[in-house]
DNA sequence: TCCATATTGTTATCTTATAACATATCACTT
DNA sequence: AAGTGATATGTTATAAGATAACAATATGGA
Protein backbone atom coordinates (compact mmCIF):
# COMPACT_ATOMS: atom_id res chain seq x y z
CA UNK A 1 0.00 0.00 0.00
CA UNK A 2 1.84 3.11 -1.20
CA UNK A 3 2.31 5.50 1.62
CA UNK A 4 1.16 9.17 0.54
CA UNK A 5 1.06 12.46 2.31
CA UNK A 6 -1.79 13.52 4.00
CA UNK A 7 -4.48 15.45 1.56
CA UNK A 8 -5.48 19.02 2.20
CA UNK A 9 -8.72 18.73 1.83
CA UNK A 10 -9.44 22.14 1.66
CA UNK A 11 -7.67 22.62 -1.59
CA UNK A 12 -8.85 21.39 -4.75
CA UNK A 13 -8.15 18.07 -4.63
CA UNK A 14 -8.83 14.56 -6.74
CA UNK A 15 -11.61 13.73 -4.90
CA UNK A 16 -12.17 10.30 -6.62
CA UNK A 17 -9.02 9.17 -4.73
CA UNK A 18 -9.98 10.13 -1.54
CA UNK A 19 -13.37 7.98 -2.24
CA UNK A 20 -12.05 5.04 -3.62
CA UNK A 21 -8.75 5.21 -1.69
CA UNK A 22 -10.92 5.18 1.45
CA UNK A 23 -13.06 1.94 0.26
CA UNK A 24 -10.05 -0.03 -0.77
CA UNK A 25 -8.11 1.15 2.31
CA UNK A 26 -11.15 -0.27 4.57
CA UNK A 27 -11.85 -3.26 2.60
CA UNK A 28 -7.42 -4.20 3.31
CA UNK A 29 -8.40 -3.41 6.90
CA UNK A 30 -11.27 -5.49 7.30
CA UNK A 31 -8.92 -7.82 5.46
CA UNK A 32 -5.86 -8.06 7.71
CA UNK A 33 -7.74 -7.52 11.10
CA UNK A 34 -10.48 -9.90 10.25
CA UNK A 35 -13.33 -7.48 10.37
CA UNK A 36 -16.32 -7.63 8.36
CA UNK A 37 -17.25 -4.69 6.10
CA UNK A 38 -20.98 -5.85 5.69
CA UNK A 39 -23.10 -3.76 3.11
CA UNK A 40 -24.41 -1.22 5.54
CA UNK A 41 -20.96 -0.64 7.26
CA UNK A 42 -19.64 -0.38 3.44
CA UNK A 43 -22.38 1.93 2.13
CA UNK A 44 -22.30 4.06 5.59
CA UNK A 45 -18.48 4.76 4.76
CA UNK A 46 -18.91 5.41 0.98
CA UNK A 47 -21.97 8.33 2.19
CA UNK A 48 -19.42 9.72 3.92
CA UNK A 49 -16.51 9.67 1.63
CA UNK A 50 -18.37 11.06 -0.71
CA UNK A 51 -17.56 14.18 0.43
CA UNK A 52 -15.66 15.78 3.16
CA UNK A 53 -18.51 16.74 5.45
CA UNK A 54 -19.83 15.95 8.32
CA UNK A 55 -23.13 14.13 8.30
CA UNK A 56 -25.52 13.68 11.75
CA UNK A 57 -26.45 9.77 12.32
CA UNK A 58 -30.03 10.72 11.21
CA UNK A 59 -28.65 12.29 7.72
CA UNK A 60 -26.93 9.13 6.60
CA UNK A 61 -29.97 7.14 7.78
CA UNK A 62 -32.33 8.93 5.79
CA UNK A 63 -29.83 8.46 2.61
CA UNK A 64 -29.73 4.30 3.83
CA UNK A 65 -33.67 4.29 3.77
CA UNK A 66 -33.60 5.60 0.28
CA UNK A 67 -31.51 2.93 -0.53
CA UNK A 68 -33.34 0.32 0.83
CA UNK A 69 -30.72 -0.92 3.48
CA UNK A 70 -32.66 0.18 7.20
CA UNK A 71 -34.53 3.04 8.47
CA UNK A 72 -34.18 2.42 11.89
CA UNK A 73 -31.56 4.34 14.04
CA UNK A 74 -29.84 1.15 15.59
CA UNK A 75 -28.47 0.02 11.56
CA UNK A 76 -26.91 3.60 11.41
CA UNK A 77 -25.88 3.71 14.44
CA UNK A 78 -24.42 0.42 14.56
CA UNK A 79 -22.55 0.63 11.64
CA UNK A 80 -21.04 3.86 12.87
CA UNK A 81 -20.08 2.59 16.00
CA UNK A 82 -17.93 -0.30 13.75
CA UNK A 83 -16.63 2.26 11.28
CA UNK A 84 -15.15 4.64 14.74
CA UNK A 85 -14.29 1.72 16.45
CA UNK A 86 -12.02 0.84 13.70
CA UNK A 87 -10.17 4.25 12.99
CA UNK A 88 -12.24 4.33 9.70
CA UNK A 89 -14.53 7.13 10.33
CA UNK A 90 -14.20 10.08 13.29
CA UNK A 91 -17.06 11.34 15.83
CA UNK A 92 -16.95 15.28 15.74
CA UNK A 93 -18.30 15.67 19.42
CA UNK A 94 -19.07 20.06 18.74
CA UNK A 95 -21.81 18.64 16.18
CA UNK A 96 -22.74 15.15 17.37
CA UNK A 97 -21.60 14.02 13.52
CA UNK A 98 -19.34 11.73 11.76
CA UNK A 99 -16.70 12.28 9.17
CA UNK A 100 -14.71 9.73 7.53
CA UNK A 101 -11.23 9.48 7.73
CA UNK A 102 -9.09 10.50 4.70
CA UNK A 103 -5.73 9.78 6.01
CA UNK A 104 -5.62 6.79 4.18
CA UNK A 105 -2.18 5.31 3.56
CA UNK A 106 -0.70 8.64 5.01
CA UNK A 107 1.87 8.33 7.74
CA UNK A 108 -0.70 9.49 10.49
CA UNK A 109 -2.43 6.07 9.81
CA UNK A 110 -5.72 5.06 11.61
CA UNK A 111 -4.86 4.83 15.23
CA UNK A 112 -3.98 8.28 15.82
CA UNK A 113 -6.11 10.91 17.31
CA UNK A 114 -6.38 13.89 15.03
CA UNK A 115 -6.80 17.34 15.00
CA UNK A 116 -10.12 18.39 13.28
CA UNK A 117 -10.86 22.04 11.74
CA UNK A 118 -14.21 22.40 11.15
CA UNK A 119 -15.52 24.85 8.96
CA UNK A 120 -19.15 26.15 9.86
CA UNK A 121 -20.06 27.51 7.49
CA UNK A 122 -19.91 24.31 4.53
CA UNK A 123 -19.41 21.69 6.98
CA UNK A 124 -16.51 20.21 5.68
CA UNK A 125 -13.78 18.70 8.22
CA UNK A 126 -9.99 18.55 7.84
CA UNK A 127 -8.13 16.83 9.82
CA UNK A 128 -4.57 16.96 10.89
CA UNK A 129 -2.02 15.29 13.05
CA UNK A 130 -2.43 16.00 16.74
CA UNK A 131 1.57 15.03 16.95
CA UNK A 132 2.66 18.67 17.48
CA UNK A 133 0.04 19.56 19.93
CA UNK A 134 0.30 16.75 21.87
CA UNK A 135 3.32 17.33 23.99
CA UNK A 136 1.90 20.46 25.63
CA UNK A 137 -1.16 19.27 26.47
CA UNK A 138 0.52 16.11 28.08
CA UNK A 139 2.54 18.39 30.20
CA UNK A 140 -0.37 19.97 31.35
CA UNK A 141 -2.21 17.15 32.11
CA UNK A 142 1.07 15.70 34.02
CA UNK A 143 1.13 18.75 36.19
CA UNK A 144 -2.35 18.35 37.62
CA UNK A 145 -1.39 14.55 37.81
CA UNK A 146 -4.03 13.60 35.21
CA UNK A 147 -3.97 10.36 33.42
CA UNK A 148 -4.92 11.26 30.04
CA UNK A 149 -7.24 8.35 28.21
CA UNK A 150 -8.56 10.18 24.96
CA UNK A 151 -8.18 13.63 23.55
CA UNK A 152 -10.92 15.48 21.71
CA UNK A 153 -9.41 18.67 19.82
CA UNK A 154 -11.65 19.94 17.34
CA UNK A 155 -11.42 23.84 16.14
CA UNK A 156 -14.28 25.81 14.88
CA UNK A 157 -14.22 28.32 12.26
CA UNK A 158 -14.03 29.00 8.40
CA UNK A 159 -11.90 26.97 5.91
CA UNK A 160 -10.04 29.00 2.75
CA UNK A 161 -12.93 29.08 0.52
CA UNK A 162 -15.69 30.32 3.39
CA UNK A 163 -13.58 33.16 4.36
CA UNK A 164 -14.46 35.98 1.27
CA UNK A 165 -18.55 35.46 1.77
CA UNK A 166 -20.47 36.82 4.33
CA UNK A 167 -19.29 35.80 8.07
CA UNK A 168 -21.32 32.76 9.79
CA UNK B 1 -10.80 41.99 43.21
CA UNK B 2 -7.61 40.01 45.12
CA UNK B 3 -6.07 37.76 42.03
CA UNK B 4 -5.42 34.48 42.88
CA UNK B 5 -3.44 31.27 41.58
CA UNK B 6 -5.79 29.37 40.25
CA UNK B 7 -6.74 26.30 42.32
CA UNK B 8 -5.72 22.95 41.35
CA UNK B 9 -9.70 21.05 41.72
CA UNK B 10 -7.88 17.66 41.81
CA UNK B 11 -5.98 18.85 45.03
CA UNK B 12 -7.34 19.13 48.56
CA UNK B 13 -8.70 22.42 48.42
CA UNK B 14 -11.18 24.82 50.31
CA UNK B 15 -14.09 24.05 48.56
CA UNK B 16 -16.08 26.82 50.25
CA UNK B 17 -14.07 29.62 48.51
CA UNK B 18 -15.05 27.79 45.09
CA UNK B 19 -18.39 28.43 45.85
CA UNK B 20 -18.31 31.53 47.76
CA UNK B 21 -15.74 33.34 45.45
CA UNK B 22 -17.81 31.54 42.28
CA UNK B 23 -21.12 33.62 43.23
CA UNK B 24 -19.18 36.93 44.30
CA UNK B 25 -17.73 37.26 40.96
CA UNK B 26 -20.80 36.20 39.57
CA UNK B 27 -22.41 39.17 40.76
CA UNK B 28 -20.05 41.44 40.49
CA UNK B 29 -19.73 40.57 36.80
CA UNK B 30 -23.16 41.51 36.30
CA UNK B 31 -22.86 44.35 38.18
CA UNK B 32 -20.47 46.18 36.07
CA UNK B 33 -21.45 44.37 32.66
CA UNK B 34 -24.96 45.62 33.35
CA UNK B 35 -26.75 41.88 32.95
CA UNK B 36 -28.98 40.39 35.36
CA UNK B 37 -28.20 37.35 37.67
CA UNK B 38 -31.81 36.42 38.01
CA UNK B 39 -32.91 33.37 40.63
CA UNK B 40 -33.20 30.42 38.53
CA UNK B 41 -29.32 31.70 36.79
CA UNK B 42 -27.83 32.17 40.31
CA UNK B 43 -29.60 29.09 41.67
CA UNK B 44 -27.78 27.16 38.44
CA UNK B 45 -24.49 28.67 38.75
CA UNK B 46 -24.84 27.79 42.86
CA UNK B 47 -25.56 24.11 41.61
CA UNK B 48 -22.69 23.95 39.32
CA UNK B 49 -20.66 25.34 41.62
CA UNK B 50 -21.47 23.08 44.51
CA UNK B 51 -18.85 20.53 43.01
CA UNK B 52 -16.03 20.32 40.38
CA UNK B 53 -18.43 17.58 38.29
CA UNK B 54 -20.16 18.27 35.42
CA UNK B 55 -23.92 18.01 35.07
CA UNK B 56 -26.24 17.54 32.34
CA UNK B 57 -29.17 19.84 31.77
CA UNK B 58 -31.73 17.27 33.37
CA UNK B 59 -29.41 16.82 36.26
CA UNK B 60 -29.61 20.41 36.97
CA UNK B 61 -33.33 20.65 36.32
CA UNK B 62 -34.19 17.95 38.59
CA UNK B 63 -33.00 20.20 41.25
CA UNK B 64 -34.41 23.45 40.58
CA UNK B 65 -37.76 21.13 40.44
CA UNK B 66 -36.83 19.94 43.78
CA UNK B 67 -36.43 23.58 44.76
CA UNK B 68 -39.65 24.68 43.02
CA UNK B 69 -38.04 26.95 40.80
CA UNK B 70 -39.07 24.83 37.79
CA UNK B 71 -39.12 22.10 35.85
CA UNK B 72 -39.55 22.84 31.53
CA UNK B 73 -36.33 21.85 29.83
CA UNK B 74 -36.22 25.86 28.77
CA UNK B 75 -35.97 26.82 32.06
CA UNK B 76 -32.56 24.86 32.76
CA UNK B 77 -31.16 25.71 28.84
CA UNK B 78 -32.22 29.51 29.27
CA UNK B 79 -30.20 29.71 32.55
CA UNK B 80 -27.43 27.62 31.34
CA UNK B 81 -27.09 29.85 28.07
CA UNK B 82 -26.45 32.69 29.91
CA UNK B 83 -24.24 31.23 32.04
CA UNK B 84 -22.58 30.03 29.31
CA UNK B 85 -22.65 32.96 27.39
CA UNK B 86 -21.08 35.57 30.40
CA UNK B 87 -18.53 33.23 31.03
CA UNK B 88 -19.46 31.76 34.30
CA UNK B 89 -20.11 28.13 33.22
CA UNK B 90 -18.59 25.86 30.45
CA UNK B 91 -19.92 23.48 28.24
CA UNK B 92 -18.61 20.29 27.92
CA UNK B 93 -18.72 19.26 24.38
CA UNK B 94 -17.87 15.48 25.14
CA UNK B 95 -20.37 14.76 27.73
CA UNK B 96 -23.09 17.05 26.26
CA UNK B 97 -22.63 18.80 29.91
CA UNK B 98 -21.72 21.74 32.08
CA UNK B 99 -19.55 22.50 34.71
CA UNK B 100 -19.14 26.21 36.50
CA UNK B 101 -16.12 27.81 35.69
CA UNK B 102 -13.58 27.47 38.53
CA UNK B 103 -10.72 30.86 37.16
CA UNK B 104 -12.49 33.58 39.57
CA UNK B 105 -9.91 36.58 40.09
CA UNK B 106 -7.42 34.28 38.51
CA UNK B 107 -4.82 35.63 36.33
CA UNK B 108 -6.66 33.25 33.43
CA UNK B 109 -9.70 34.78 34.02
CA UNK B 110 -13.31 34.78 32.53
CA UNK B 111 -13.51 34.93 28.64
CA UNK B 112 -10.19 32.76 28.08
CA UNK B 113 -10.74 28.94 26.38
CA UNK B 114 -9.83 26.75 28.64
CA UNK B 115 -8.63 22.91 28.17
CA UNK B 116 -10.62 20.92 30.28
CA UNK B 117 -9.46 17.36 31.89
CA UNK B 118 -12.46 15.45 32.73
CA UNK B 119 -12.20 12.08 34.65
CA UNK B 120 -14.32 9.55 33.48
CA UNK B 121 -14.54 8.20 36.61
CA UNK B 122 -15.90 10.68 38.97
CA UNK B 123 -16.95 13.06 36.37
CA UNK B 124 -15.35 16.22 38.09
CA UNK B 125 -13.82 18.24 35.37
CA UNK B 126 -10.49 20.81 36.23
CA UNK B 127 -9.51 23.48 33.50
CA UNK B 128 -6.48 24.54 32.84
CA UNK B 129 -5.58 27.28 30.33
CA UNK B 130 -4.99 26.94 26.79
CA UNK B 131 -2.01 29.35 26.21
CA UNK B 132 0.75 27.04 26.09
CA UNK B 133 -1.74 24.60 23.41
CA UNK B 134 -2.23 27.26 21.53
CA UNK B 135 0.78 28.64 19.49
CA UNK B 136 1.01 24.87 17.62
CA UNK B 137 -2.65 25.14 17.20
CA UNK B 138 -2.58 28.57 15.54
CA UNK B 139 0.17 27.07 13.15
CA UNK B 140 -1.50 24.29 12.06
CA UNK B 141 -4.56 25.96 11.37
CA UNK B 142 -2.57 28.53 9.68
CA UNK B 143 -1.26 25.97 7.42
CA UNK B 144 -3.92 25.13 5.54
CA UNK B 145 -5.58 28.08 5.45
CA UNK B 146 -8.21 27.79 8.48
CA UNK B 147 -9.94 30.59 10.10
CA UNK B 148 -10.43 29.41 13.93
CA UNK B 149 -13.06 31.16 15.45
CA UNK B 150 -12.87 29.06 18.63
CA UNK B 151 -11.78 26.02 20.37
CA UNK B 152 -12.75 22.86 21.85
CA UNK B 153 -9.94 20.78 23.98
CA UNK B 154 -10.89 17.98 26.11
CA UNK B 155 -8.59 15.62 27.65
CA UNK B 156 -10.93 12.31 29.11
CA UNK B 157 -8.99 10.17 31.54
CA UNK B 158 -8.76 9.65 34.73
CA UNK B 159 -7.94 12.32 37.73
CA UNK B 160 -5.20 11.64 40.22
CA UNK B 161 -8.15 10.32 42.89
CA UNK B 162 -9.12 7.50 40.74
CA UNK B 163 -6.00 5.95 39.37
CA UNK B 164 -5.66 3.85 42.43
CA UNK B 165 -8.82 2.13 42.12
CA UNK B 166 -10.19 -0.23 39.26
CA UNK B 167 -9.74 1.15 35.61
CA UNK B 168 -13.03 1.98 33.98
C1' DT C 1 -24.69 -30.28 8.69
C1' DC C 2 -24.53 -28.20 13.11
C1' DC C 3 -23.08 -24.86 16.22
C1' DA C 4 -21.46 -20.63 18.28
C1' DT C 5 -20.89 -16.05 17.18
C1' DA C 6 -21.67 -11.90 14.87
C1' DT C 7 -24.93 -9.19 12.51
C1' DT C 8 -29.34 -7.28 11.35
C1' DG C 9 -34.42 -6.17 12.07
C1' DT C 10 -37.70 -4.10 14.94
C1' DT C 11 -40.10 -1.98 18.74
C1' DA C 12 -39.91 0.96 22.21
C1' DT C 13 -37.90 4.31 24.89
C1' DC C 14 -34.50 7.51 26.68
C1' DT C 15 -31.71 11.70 26.64
C1' DT C 16 -30.69 16.13 24.99
C1' DA C 17 -32.32 20.39 23.05
C1' DT C 18 -35.32 23.96 20.86
C1' DA C 19 -39.45 26.39 18.61
C1' DA C 20 -43.24 29.09 19.54
C1' DC C 21 -46.13 31.86 21.97
C1' DA C 22 -48.36 33.64 26.21
C1' DT C 23 -47.39 36.04 30.50
C1' DA C 24 -44.87 38.60 33.68
C1' DT C 25 -41.15 41.58 35.30
C1' DC C 26 -37.81 45.29 34.94
C1' DA C 27 -35.85 49.74 34.09
C1' DC C 28 -36.63 53.83 32.18
C1' DT C 29 -39.48 57.80 30.61
C1' DT C 30 -43.00 60.84 31.11
C1' DA D 1 -47.63 56.70 39.38
C1' DA D 2 -48.60 55.07 34.70
C1' DG D 3 -46.90 53.83 30.20
C1' DT D 4 -43.64 51.51 27.35
C1' DG D 5 -40.12 48.66 25.24
C1' DA D 6 -36.98 45.25 26.31
C1' DT D 7 -35.85 41.31 28.92
C1' DA D 8 -37.05 37.17 31.33
C1' DT D 9 -40.13 33.33 32.59
C1' DG D 10 -43.99 29.80 32.10
C1' DT D 11 -45.81 26.31 29.29
C1' DT D 12 -46.87 23.19 25.53
C1' DA D 13 -45.25 20.67 22.08
C1' DT D 14 -41.87 18.58 19.43
C1' DA D 15 -37.32 17.99 17.26
C1' DA D 16 -32.89 15.69 17.31
C1' DG D 17 -29.69 12.40 18.93
C1' DA D 18 -28.94 7.83 20.95
C1' DT D 19 -29.64 3.18 23.09
C1' DA D 20 -31.90 -1.04 25.44
C1' DA D 21 -33.80 -5.31 24.57
C1' DC D 22 -35.02 -9.14 22.12
C1' DA D 23 -36.20 -11.75 17.92
C1' DA D 24 -34.56 -13.34 13.48
C1' DT D 25 -30.88 -14.29 10.36
C1' DA D 26 -26.45 -14.89 8.31
C1' DT D 27 -21.49 -16.48 8.65
C1' DG D 28 -17.61 -19.22 9.18
C1' DG D 29 -15.51 -23.00 11.39
C1' DA D 30 -15.88 -27.85 13.61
Amino acid sequence: MPVQPATNIFEKHNHRRCLKGGMDEARALCQTQGLRLTPVRARVLEILLESHKALGAYDILAILDMDGMGRQPPVVYRALEFLVQSGLVHRLEKLNAFAACCHQGSAEGRGHEPMFLICTQCRQVAETSLKEVEGSIEKCAAALGFEVQSRVVELIGRCPACQGGAGL
